[in-house]
DNA sequence: CAATAATCGAGACGGTACGTCTTGTCTTCAC
DNA sequence: GTGAAGACAAGACGTACCGTCTCGATTATTG
């Protein structure tokens, strides 16, 4: 999907227009309905571009959709600095898990629900969205294993799919809702359990 | 789906051969591929049955499938008795992980997807498949929180996700296999986090 | 094309609205513009029925016209019994002619054109319109070549297409029209040519 | 289509390269499969040559093969000089003849049939191909007629119709071959038919 | 023992999306 | 001013499923 090679020699450009338009149109569509409910076809009539246009730049609508995603950021959660691990954790969660409670939520477990059937979507989604995300979280748990001794023999990977999986269980099944008092009582929980007191704020007591 | 109502006044009988054979269909296919890339049309062609009749009884392929899913007993995880929670859980989880290591995992998993576009499929599986596993481990885990003295202020439920949740997160997102490590280290190191010290086997020490 | 067999056995029969009116749409398209420029997609929304149900009756837009053609006796010439042969010919030839001149000549040669790409096009197009009106023809030629002592050594078919070829001439190249001019005189100079004197009814002198 | 107009003003000269590729692999192309199976992609495609290039020249593959058609003499009939009318006739039917039994003949009847929904290429099509060659044949003709005073009241013209109309109803029904038999006995059978005794080499008896 | 009623298979129906293809136009850079 | 490259909107291609429907045939219970 990147073709940012230096290929652009000769031909016509590519239509910035075509591009962005696509992309705004599929966000609101996936939007209004479900992902796995909107159509090439349907993507193509409302941005008033040719099906050929899409399927030049895009495998399937599940990629248009993962780049609309990934390009309007559309999941921010910057990770805390300076401040100690666990609030760190906390915080970035809570960021998470707010914005997880909305559209964007729906939006990243319909494209995984997308995924299970094309493995190469699964892939895609994984490079540009969760990959790069994880890569901060597991400094950051790095340094809370080390720093609380926590660790035994539980790798940061497992730890931070440990704090994160509830979150995609709600997302998932949704047999329960990720609401205000799972937000703000699930990570202050999770951290007493392995001894590490925070007070309703996130913040390290004592 | 359950019609064992008593409105069996005249007229004549469902065909219980039709309901196995599509069952049987469904299944052996969506083992084949996924449930995503079967069709009602293909079921009933390859089960010989017309698409009227599957309709009838049915509302969709998730819910063909996850008829069948249930029916056949496919993920048979019983809850160990006499032995101290912990032991339970990890024996449960244990089994669990070693049947969604396999394509019953997959089936699950591609059922949930299903259900990211229709809240309907989501409902039934959780009430066909989820809610009944569900209240056998919470007791369990209700009786590990008094045991172990752990509760803190986490639910029983809560603590039930944050154990199961990673094997269901590795099944969506498919980052990493739930192969046999996994399957022996995760529940002990959990443990081990939680203060809670198990042998490989996953019993006590000391 | 003709599924006039036995096997009505089951299922839900044959739509004779859906047959009926997807003839009659494509003749009056054809008509409007040219049988090259209409399309399955445009026959079937104008119809109002779907692409699959014309697929399943008609293998190419070509086959549709021709049995709406067919079907319509759209060019309809009756050999006249009881006269000489060639007075018969002649009065065919007019009939033809007059018939060609307008817009069935030119559905004939769009569709003769259609058949250039598409063998099978013009096999059907001959069997359901060109053979069974040639048989007729011929054995009025066989009469005319041994009433007339005139046969030489050229066959009857051979004959009848050294007659009607010019009309097809003039439809396909139009580099001359079929006017009133060529239908009332061509056949009465053609049997002048050969030695048979027609008066301008085509009726026998002497 | 010829611009041999005085405008070679300034700029880049039309690339006669260019020009000469286009229609080879046009008429390549079309001898390979059909006239109506080709497209302008694909002539551009196999040419190395930009679209815009062809249209900027042509108006349709129709034109393109109507020009590679004539450019490359593909049908060459010479009339022969000094001889009865009615052998050069003969002489030049055969030529033809022979010639339409193979590809060229598909060729002009895929062009022919091209025209059938396009005025515009039939008018080219007679006017480069036709209407000279049948200028040759009418004045022969019109010896023949005056010669053997066999006018009646038929014109020239539509006596060269009668004679070479049966060559293109056999290239346009592809009810029967246009063969070794045909080739041989057609016109001397039609001459015969008109009193005109010639031998099978197509010279006049006696 | 017929009448009733719900089932079954087969498969046609109007829709609609698929992913590919061609059309004729356009835009950019190289010559 | 060409030319090659190639993007663009438009829209047809033929196939596949959707969910509904209409058949005739079958199989129970009911009157």
């Amino acid at each position: 999907m990147n073709d940012d090679v230096q290929k652009r020699k000769s031909g016509r450009p590519r239509s910035e227009a075509a591009r962005a338009t696509v992309l705004a149109t599929a966000l609101r569509l996936a939007r209004e309905d479900t992902v796995q409910s909107i159509t090439m076809e349907g993507i193509a009539r409302a941005a008033g571009v040719s099906k050929a246009t899409i399927y030049r730049w895009w495998n399937s609508k599940a990629s248009v959709v993962i780049d609309a995603f990934v390009e309007n950021h559309i999941v921010r959660t910057p990770m805390p600095r300076d401040c100690h691990p666990a609030e760190a954790l906390v915080h970035h969660w809570r960021l998470l898990a707010e914005q997880y409670s909305d559209w964007p939520g729906d939006l990243v477990v319909q494209i995984l629900a997308e995924g299970q059937s094309d493995p190469e979507v699964l892939r895609e989604f994984r490079e540009r969205f969760h990959y790069g995300r994880r890569a901060v979280v597991r400094e950051v748990v790095d340094d809370l294993l080390r720093v609380c001794n926590l660790s035994g023999d539980m790798s940061a990977e497992d730890f931070a799919d440990l704090f994160y999986a509830p979150l995609y269980m709600r997302l998932m099944w949704r047999h329960r809702a990720i609401d205000a008092a799972f937000i703000a009582e699930f990570p202050i929980n999770f951290f007493r359990l392995l001894g590490v007191e925070l007070d309703e704020d996130g913040r390290l007591r004592g």
